[in-house]
DNA sequence: ATGGCTGGTAGAACCAGA
């Protein structure tokens, strides 16, 4: 039976922590590892820290400063691509297709500004707009599919260390969560992270650098894996490396990994 | 309950994250 181990990691900024990132493989040697946030030109991506370790196979989408997204992977990809929604070309995805036919896409949401109103804050409205173009993306999808990536939004009560509280803040407003749950549903996406820690127990991906936020363990579920109806049942286990946010200049979020056998 | 950190681009204070 073989098994493949993929998992997903914003990174924030990769250049700064190539090495974090190479201490993760390491210790945790997932064949597959989807980064967000690499700040990073494609031209400077810092590829051969991860050749080194084995992952000789990198689908980069990268630009200046800001976002930017990676595949890193030992098994070989038989196709890659990238595409750009809403006439934005801002390296929000990057998508690989493995051997054994896994469908993989790679996706940073926009994070959504600070103003949970699309009339005062344009930002808000690209991020709705954008998760309202992945609804549309997924209608055409025929085959065994994993999305994977900063998703930017912490649906469920539980997701949020204060649910009252975060209704007010971008990542749990309500016209978020019923806009992410409008493309769950269309596709009937699995969501892999309640899969396997149901709701209501602690499950959260991100914390503040701010250390008040931190040291009172005020997370959000940010980061995400769903698969398709026909790959779910795939999914064996699953879990957050909550340890790597204790490591040295660590990024705000950590590294979500579910492995799978056929 | 809180934006009080952090990174990138600059080449000093911004913008952006969420």
């Amino acid at each position: 039976m073989a098994s493949i181990k993929l998992a997903t990691w914003n990174i924030n900024s990769v250049r700064l922590r190539a090495d974090l990132v190479g201490q993760f493989l390491t210790a945790y040697s997932p064949d597959v590892l989807c980064l967000q946030e690499t700040k990073v030109p494609d031209a400077l991506f810092p590829g051969e820290v991860f050749t080194g370790l084995g992952y000789v196979h990198q689908a980069i989408n990268g630009q200046k400063g800001y976002h930017g997204v990676a595949i890193l992977s030992r098994l070989p990809f038989r196709k890659t691509a990238a595409l750009s929604f809403c006439g934005k070309d801002d390296t929000r995805h990057v998508s690989a297709v493995l051997e054994a036919g896994l469908q993989l896409h790679n996706f940073y949401v926009p994070a959504g500004g600070d103003t949970p109103d699309r009339s005062v804050n344009p930002k808000f409205g690209q991020k709705l707009d954008f998760i309202g173009r992945m609804t549309r993306w997924a209608e055409k999808l025929d085959r065994p599919t994993l999305i994977v990536g900063d998703f930017n939004v912490a649906p469920l009560d539980c997701d949020v260390y204060d649910h009252k509280a975060l209704l007010k803040v971008v990542s749990h407003t309500p016209v978020e969560i019923e806009t992410l749950g409008l493309f769950k549903d269309a596709h009937g996406w699995v969501d892999l992270g309640r899969e396997f820690i149901p709701a209501p127990d602690r499950n959260y991906t991100w914390w503040s650098y701010r250390a008040f936020w931190r040291d009172k363990d005020q997370g959000r579920r940010l980061d995400h894996m769903w698969a398709s109806p026909d790959l779910a049942g795939h999914a064996k286990g699953h879990r957050c490396v909550e340890e790597t946010r204790r490591w040295e200049q660590p990024s705000d979020h950590v590294p979500v990994v579910t492995e799978f056998t056929f």
